[in-house]
DNA sequence: TGCTGATTTCGTTATTTAGCGAAATATAGT
DNA sequence: ACTATATTTCGCTAAATAACGAAATCAGCA
């Protein structure tokens, strides 16, 4: 019950499920993700240790880099169950699809070392 | 994308899934719940509210009882699609079982008027 | 070793949420 | 109309959450 309800809560807000989204297209590292919400480094990498602890995203480190991606074991529930209801539901949602025309576009190289 | 979020927010809740699981097995007024939940009158409401505001649930008058149940509507994300996956990744929770016996026996004649 | 840059952690603030009891509302029966 | 009772709304408090910037950590490289 407590492993559930931590998933729900960590799907309880709108940049953690944008972030999820954006993940289904690539992995992306912090300052990739913190420049297509707008967000403050630190608070993205909160969103994202949230993400990790219910279970549904993996991080690996690269170098200086740090590399999110979806959780793929088959024993968690977010890519197996989750995430086609998510796309279900979401058909066609504004934020979701101009988040994944960004994440085509975006580099790392140019956007971190500001 | 703000409906998704509600739904997930009206989930992460352990009151509220308990509240879900029970009425998948017939409807409730709020002193039922309350007395399984050991919450105040007016918590249940609140969480009832929060779960009718996400339609999850529906609530019927009858007389000056309030009965509540999982939304039928085949629209509706919950019963076709979420409930099946709690169930699902909730195998013999312990509270949820003991919910359910207790649903079996209380009676709303019985436990209100107190 | 020391420097640079990516990420995380810490401390703070503002907002939201869960909980309660008391007051308000609504309905059934006298 | 009056009373009893089930539920909701209101006002409050304590705890959780999202956000930020600053400081700390960590990896590569000179």
């Amino acid at each position: 019950m407590r492993k559930l309800v931590k998933v729900f809560k960590a799907l309880s807000d709108t940049n953690r499920i944008r972030i999820l989204k954006m993940l289904e297209i690539r992995s992306l590292c912090v300052c990739e993700i913190r420049d297509i919400l707008k967000l403050a480094n630190s608070t993205v990498s909160k969103h994202l240790s949230i993400l990790r602890e219910a279970e549904l995203i993996l991080d690996n480190k690269d170098g200086k880099w740090v590399n999110y991606e979806l959780n793929p074991s088959a024993s968690e529930m977010y890519v197996s169950d989750i995430a086609p209801l998510i796309s279900k539901w979401l058909p066609q949602d504004e934020t979701v699809q101009s988040d994944a025309k960004r994440v085509q576009t975006v580099d790392r190289n140019i956007l971190c070392g500001t």
